[in-house]
RNA sequence: GGAGAGGUGGCUGAGUGGUCGAAAGCACCGCACUCGAAAUGCGGCGUACCUUUACGGGUACCGUGGGUUCGAAUCCCACCCUCUCCGCCA
């Protein structure tokens, strides 16, 4: 959501920004915008003195009937009546020309940050750096490596089938040591991040309304992304929903920024968009866990925190001894409310490429603006809208698939990094 | 799911149609008193928006959204939330 006295103030830099992010006719967009706000505070400045007008006649009825002048009662109420029908109509435009005004605010993306590159897609991204050694596992040793479906049906526990008879596609059923590795994963990564990095770790709901979805910046845009369930809830496609929202409505004390929250959650995407992409195995699923970091911060806070942040996320892949490559996202492929996003792409022998496994975005006050986040200075005056940042750390169907991929030996037997050994009970193996 | 009670400013809490944005107390800030502090006294102390070069002026907000009325914290309707009891349930 953007502040409309910033966009009348430097119509420009919207203009700029939203054409950067791949929107038509972003002049005719920002134009109408300021035009529709010119027209709605005209009619405030006009209602809001009708209305004073209104209010002192209403008192004066109130004296005169007290003072039983009940004729000079008559003849201003006589007169609030005339006042009444155009106040009615300024009513009614308001409130058309307000609604109309966030409409437009509302579906409109965050502006990126000036150091984004541009770009349309992700080829704009740009590789910040590459860690790991993708030789150096086992699988580096191999000439052709097995995808993760492959190692996953050979062990006898990964079901797709058993998953699409009851559910349907991209679902999947583990068994056994992968299952237990899931477990072991969400449990290795929530210690990680609650102490190593001070991460607090929450419960959140998976369900929410529509006003939650709507802060974060799902809602009103992208409904058709999300699993509705009953009247009045969605499930979550990320725990970032339901962590963001813990400061919806309140005004924080800025002492006690930045707030840094994780959870593990399941994600339910429709993945509406996507039919036939990752079409097999875990990568692209309608329910995943993820480890999910969110933090709150002051708007002074929040590069310095998004960097922080993304090395939590990359600390999780080092320990694993995943190799993997820091991309900054262009202007192009940022998500909605994204003002700057790294992404984490890990390697995967089979493909041979690196793939999203991570995502760590900065959204600034955007999202602070949607749901009401404010934060202020103890005794100070005035309060401020807070910046929030989210990033996955990690998403855990898709890090399965790595450490299969990239841990498999030339017998389709599975080494369990050492890291996520104690996790699994002393276990070096799977298979 | 059924029955009942209730949602007022940072907190407690008065207020059932006419200077109510809202008494009072607590908390907080300033001043006075004091060597200093406590106590006491005096004053101040919400948010958002519109408008004004500025000083200022105005509008809205008493859970949310509608309605009645010249006028609503107060009356009516719907919804949300909290609490108590009953039923059901992991």
């Amino acid at each position: 959501m953007h502040d409309v006295k910033a966009i009348r103030d430097d119509e420009a830099r919207y203009v700029r920004g939203w054409s950067s992010r791949g929107l038509a006719e972003a002049e005719k967009v920002v134009g109408d915008i300021v035009d529709v706000d010119r027209q709605l505070r005209a009619v405030q400045t006009a209602l809001q003195a009708a209305q004073s007008r209104r209010n002192d006649a209403s008192k004066a009825i109130g004296q005169a009937k007290a003072q039983k002048d009940e004729e000079r009662a008559q003849s201003l109420m006589a007169e609030v009546a005339i006042l009444k029908a155009q106040m009615d109509e300024m009513f009614v435009a308001e409130g058309d020309l307000g609604r109309a005004l966030k409409e437009r605010l509302a579906s409109l993306p965050n502006l990126p940050a000036d150091d984004v590159p541009d770009g349309a897609d992700e080829h704009g991204n740009v590789e910040q750096k590459r860690v790991g050694d993708p030789a150096s596992l086992p699988a580096g040793r191999l000439n052709a490596p097995k995808d993760h479906v492959a190692l996953g049906e050979a062990l006898g526990m990964m079901d797709f089938e058993s998953a699409s008879r009851m559910s349907g596609a991209r679902f999947v059923v583990l068994k056994g040591g992968l299952a237990r590795l899931k477990r072991a994963l969400g449990q290795f990564m929530l210690d990680m991040q609650t102490i190593q990095h001070g991460y607090t770790e929450m419960s959140v709901p998976m369900l929410v309304r529509d006003e939650a979805l709507f802060g974060t910046g799902q809602l009103p845009k992208f409904a058709e992304d999300l699993f509705k369930v009953g009247e009045e809830h969605w499930l979550i496609p990320t725990a970032e929903v339901s962590l963001t929202n813990l400061v919806r409505e309140q005004i924080t004390d800025e002492a006690a920024l930045p707030i840094r929250m994780t959870a593990l959650t399941p994600c339910f995407r429709s993945e509406a968009g996507a039919s036939g992409r990752d079409t097999r195995g875990m990568i692209r699923q309608h329910q995943f866990f993820k480890c999910e970091l969110v933090s709150v911060t002051t708007p002074e806070q929040s590069d310095a925190e998004h960097e922080r942040m993304t090395r939590c996320a990359e600390t999780v892949l080092e320990t694993l001894a995943l190799p993997y490559r820091r991309m900054l996202l262009c202007k192009g492929d940022m998500g909605f409310s994204a003002q700057k996003t790294f992404d984490l792409e890990v390697w995967l022998p089979s493909q041979g490429v690196y793939r999203e496994i991570s995502s760590c975005s900065n959204c600034g006050d955007f999202q602070a603006r949607r749901m009401d986040a404010r934060c202020k200075t103890a005794g100070e005056k005035g309060s401020r809208f807070v910046h929030t940042l989210n990033g996955s750390a990690l998403a855990l169907g898709r890090t399965i698939v790595a450490i299969l991929e990239n841990y498999q030996d030339e017998t389709g037997r599975i080494a369990i990094p050492s890291a996520l050994q104690p996790y699994m009970a002393g276990a070096t193996h799977i298979g």
